[in-house]
DNA sequence: GAAAGATCTATGAAAAAGAATATTTTTATG
DNA sequence: CATAAAAATATTCTTTTTCATAGATCTTTC
């Protein structure tokens, strides 16, 4: 047996590499790129983020995501706004017609997940992913409770759950 | 709890993401390009991959890699040679100074792997580990045994198997 | 409370990656 | 055997990423 195969970081790399591979196909058979799911996925349930906050969560570089998210934004899927205490912040919320490409995607997403949790046994992927979490836990900058911030409470947008039309996607 | 967090697919790449992370920056602290150090770790004990078989293990593109391997070939880091029985295939093997630059860095590698495995409960890495090496026999397509090849018998560069342990091989 | 330093996003030039395809060689088919 | 199809690597052109840093705002310190 080739050492590299009992080395956790290339095992890691390499069934996540395998795992979103499958979906990866399915992004692109639908004209989506990888970077704009993930933001759409990471803004699904509403909650904005800001330019940082969200770089970190999809595993971007900071300018990285910052023209996505320019790209992004130029289509209409997601919506910079200012945020009210702090103006070198800017947060990143998804749109209404980001939603509506969002929404059959994260049904494919959950079709997808289900195919490959049935490679291993249930309890084997419960501690799977509670293992993942504890390391992601650990490694990850957490921010301390006191930098937590509670605030964004401006229902100004009307963003009905709805949606109206996908369409056009640049990359 | 949001959609992503619970999100397996999504859970692997962070989890890896973080775990290479900290080994990426000790990479970068010493200029050494993480594709480089992939395919030096992936060559390490010396038995040489065609571009293709290379590719997948080192999660990369062929043209990607090819560039790279251009690169890392005008750097002495690794020679192309032909392969005997099929003049389409090359393979690429390590240098002496691709060794030299591996060496120090396969240590790190080892030692900052002690500090990720000490993170979680050892028999829980152990099953960790099992899960992650299922999914990739699962999802990798495997070369059926008929398409294997047993060749590879020009020991033109004296790669002794012994001192040089293979190693290594984050994303 | 002004100056110095830290934080956050954006930008510009350079490097790398990606998609599509060309080129060469091998294998399969009639 | 000749030709068509497949396979492996290289190449070209475009897009994206990265690195370094600018510009702006906030925070700390004296």
């Amino acid at each position: 047996m080739r050492f590299v195969d009992g080395y956790l970081p290339y095992l890691l790399a390499r069934a996540s590499h395998l795992v979103s591979g499958g979906f990866h196909a399915e992004l692109h058979r639908r004209g989506v790129p990888v970077g704009v799911w993930r933001v759409l996925a990471t803004l699904a349930d509403g909650e904005p983020f800001t330019v940082g906050e969200l770089a970190e969560r999809v595993l971007m570089k900071q300018p990285t995501l910052t023209k996505l998210v320019d790209r992004m934004e130029a289509d209409g899927l997601v919506r910079r706004r200012e945020v009210p205490g702090d103006r070198r912040k800017v947060r990143v919320a998804i749109t209404a017609r980001g939603r509506a490409l969002l929404e059959p995607l994260l049904a494919a997403a959950r079709r997808h997940e289900r195919e490959i949790l049935a490679i291993v046994a249930p309890q084997e992927a419960e501690l799977l992913k509670r293992t993942l979490a504890r390391l992601i836990a650990v490694l990850a900058p957490a921010p301390s409770a006191g930098e937590m911030e509670e605030d964004h409470a401006e229902g100004d947008d009307a963003r009905g759950k709805q949606a109206d039309a996908a369409e056009g996607l640049a990359q």
